[in-house]
DNA sequence: ATCCATTTTGACCATTTGGTCAGGATCAGG
DNA sequence: CCTGATCCTGACCAAATGGTCAAAATGGAT
């Protein structure tokens, strides 16, 4: 995960000391939401005693927020790729298993928003209501377009991008359901990327 | 949702109260996750002071679990129906209809779940691994049972299932951010469930 | 080794939070 | 309309929480 955040800073000692308290932040706040957590519980996940964490941040209310911006481009990367002049069905197929790597690698960030999100997403509704919301319009038109010209099958653009983050993100916001299910010696992901191979490349096939 | 707590109590007052206090808890606890989630708050929303909360819920944990273990139940049901002499195609796609209902009918109990699985399930672990599990075991194998009867296209069971709750339950879950999105008029509903007709007929379909 | 900026700490504070309790208000049956 | 059971409240408490501050400790360039 690109963490644009936590690299500024000046001195080494402040480099560090950010990129931990991130880090513990990440833990601590993908866990149990915003409000949920305490500087306390971030302070010491971090390995710093409060005061010393609130000389690098001024409010719990700054981590939160500085994660999320941090967070917020590198979460839509994996949709920016698709692009309109490559083949349909490899480019959708790309772009979900681009997204099921991401919930294989960083479960904790993809929490991150699904907590943020469950709560009404209070600190990144403009986010979502603006760029994410035009790269919607974007990529639906592209996909609109490969069904117009009889590339893939026909289908509703927006909720088949809703199913996209829906079924790479639930192995990550609901990895203990999941793992609780699954036999304890399976690998969940390799199957799981065979199931939504098959899945889409059905939902679009002619 | 069948509420079988909130009714137990055998005055005219213990009844009504212990139901304004459940719903109070199930509009803040679905918000807010356990941990962020505060007494007085449930308190203020169900109309009572605190300490009259606490006359009939001894502590903020078992209301909670009060909710939890009342809502486990009936969540399963739609699951329970799935029946192995019924047409495969007819029956999956019930099964669809029906969870997609309940995240339509019951959004903040979907969020209730989803809070308590993202913080690690800590208060429903054991019956997930328990009653769930077993469940999902049952109906895996009518599943594998139509396929190898070839009467449904070849598919992971368990994670068909898996996608199923994924994406019935990101319309309850994930609602704002599709109402962030999709144009403020547009009933979402109806166009979610042609589409996860669409998807699940193609997935199946041999 | 010195010196200034950076970093860390303990002590502190106001507010919030989960929960208790004794006594007063209200209800429902006789 | 009386009475015991049920219900409700204000006052209270200890712990947790978000945050501050002055002073001590440390780092690093010279």
């Amino acid at each position: 995960m690109t963490n644009s955040a936590g690299k500024t800073g000046k001195t080494r000692i402040q480099r560090e000391k950010n990129q931990q308290i991130l880090e513990a932040a990440l833990n601590v706040f993908s866990q149990f939401g915003f409000r949920g957590s305490t500087i306390d519980q971030i302070a010491k996940e971090a390995g710093l005693s409060k005061p010393n964490l609130l000389y690098y941040f001024p409010s719990k209310e700054a981590i939160h927020s500085e994660l999320l911006s941090g967070l917020m481009d590198s979460w839509l990367d994996p949709m920016r790729e698709l692009n309109a002049d490559g083949d349909p069905k490899e480019e959708i197929l790309s772009y979900v298993r681009r997204k099921l790597q991401m919930s294989r690698d960083f479960p904790r960030e993809s929490r991150l928003f699904a907590n943020e999100i469950i709560q009404g997403a209070p600190r990144i509704l403009p986010a979502i209501e603006g760029e994410l919301r035009e790269l919607v319009a974007e990529k639906s038109a592209i996909i609109q377009g490969w069904i117009n010209d009889g590339r893939i099958a026909r289908l509703d653009p927006q909720h088949l991008l809703f199913s996209i983050w829906s079924l790479t993100q639930h192995y990550a916001d609901f990895e203990v359901q999941v793992r609780a299910i699954m036999p304890a010696d399976e690998r969940v992901y390799p199957r799981a990327e065979t199931h939504l191979e098959t899945l889409f490349t059905r939902m679009i096939s002619i």
